[in-house]
DNA sequence: AAGCAAAGTGAACATCATTTCACATTTATT
DNA sequence: AATAAATGTGAAATGATGTTCACTTTGCTT
């Protein structure tokens, strides 16, 4: 149904460093102007090509726009996979994945807002991503259930959901609302904080 | 900066009952069309006015939608403010607080979609609803922490956009992936699953 | 019932963006 | 070198859409 396909791929050497530069174009485009304001011309002129040329490798802007939140799912759940594979227990686990996210969307300052964007640009696709991201999230935390690692009086879908909103929002923050002046120890942070979150809930003990 | 005035406010009955008309439509073409799609035209059409009516209301479509999301930054503060204005503890504020918000959103089924809409249609506006909300958010876990309700280690501005996440992905799980067919049960059953990750954290105790 | 402010209208205007296409150039292959 | 395949181009066709404005209707007040 998603799928990562275009319209036509690149054959040569030249092909493919055109298709690069419409990719790293739209991306700044879509993320400084939005979807519905940045214009093909637009995206053309920053990639150094001519319009038609944007359409020998597209069908469409939105076509565009929905190969980079494919591929940015994509690679997504392939870091924080391959991040986790060797975790010794689900706590590591957490913790690493929160650092990974936190990192891609670093590395890749222009995904968030045009992941978020989808909403606007296309209602089923951000659905997909994250529902589809919701359901491999949960069942980790049934497995780690399983293995008593986790609770068993938590409700794994409503645990997904949660930890979502949380790198959501603690990321909005980090690169959206704080941006260029994060660092890397603000990002370290931000994952201990919500490891401590997940580790001992937020109240004061009564003792 | 960022205030709910409108270009004219309506002085007779009639006109009240235009200006609703117009705030209704909006909403609907935009949760259902989107921003961009939804025109003039359409939403004219639904609150079943000439568009020359429109403009005697508010200066432009973005000027609409401007104040759809600061009126339900107005309401949902509202709302929460005095649904926990008499809470006993920081715990049954929580608590409160996530059912107000969740319930606000069911009453509201436009919302949730037209408020993420704004990071699309107007970054600053998006900036200012989400910021102002953690900001007060952190004030609250700041006065809870100096009165020995929440543990002094954690950073408040941390966990209020760490909650803010929660509530937010909760709540489109509940409204949107799932969407009608949630009833009030599903919602109670995800406040206590929201609280039970605030009182004791996701992990299973050694012992 | 006159007078006036408020409310209402939609054709026409001014833009503007996506997409096509006939043609040009470059690169790979024989 | 010749030929085919791949890549590149941008003016122009096409199709909207937001907004204005000259004008009409409604309803309140005296």
């Amino acid at each position: 149904m998603f799928s990562l396909d275009t319209l036509k791929k690149p054959k040569t050497r030249k092909g493919r460093d055109t298709f690069n530069r419409i990719i790293r174009a739209g991306e700044k485009e879509f993320h400084l102007l939005t979807y519905p304001v940045a214009s093909i011309t637009d995206i053309a002129k920053e990639a150094g090509i001519g319009i038609g040329t944007f359409y020998l490798y597209f069908d469409s802007k939105s076509s565009l726009f929905r190969y980079l939140v494919l591929s940015y799912h994509h690679e997504i759940r392939k870091e924080i996979s391959e991040a986790t594979k060797n975790a010794k227990s689900r706590e590591e686990a957490e913790r690493i994945g929160f650092r990974t996210y936190f990192k891609y969307i670093f590395k890749n300052p222009y995904a968030y807002t045009i992941i978020w964007q989808s909403l606007v640009v296309d209602k089923e696709l951000f659905t997909y991503y994250y529902t589809s991201f919701a359901d491999k999230y949960r069942i980790g935390i049934e497995d780690a259930i399983n293995k008593g690692e986790i609770r068993e009086d938590v409700s794994p879908i409503d645990v997904a959901y949660a930890l979502i909103g949380i790198t959501n929002f603690v990321g909005l923050k980090l690169s959206i609302f704080d941006g260029p002046k994060t660092t890397n120890k603000d990002i370290d942070k931000s994952v201990d904080e919500a490891m401590k979150l997940l580790k001992y809930g937020i109240f004061a003990k009564k003792d």
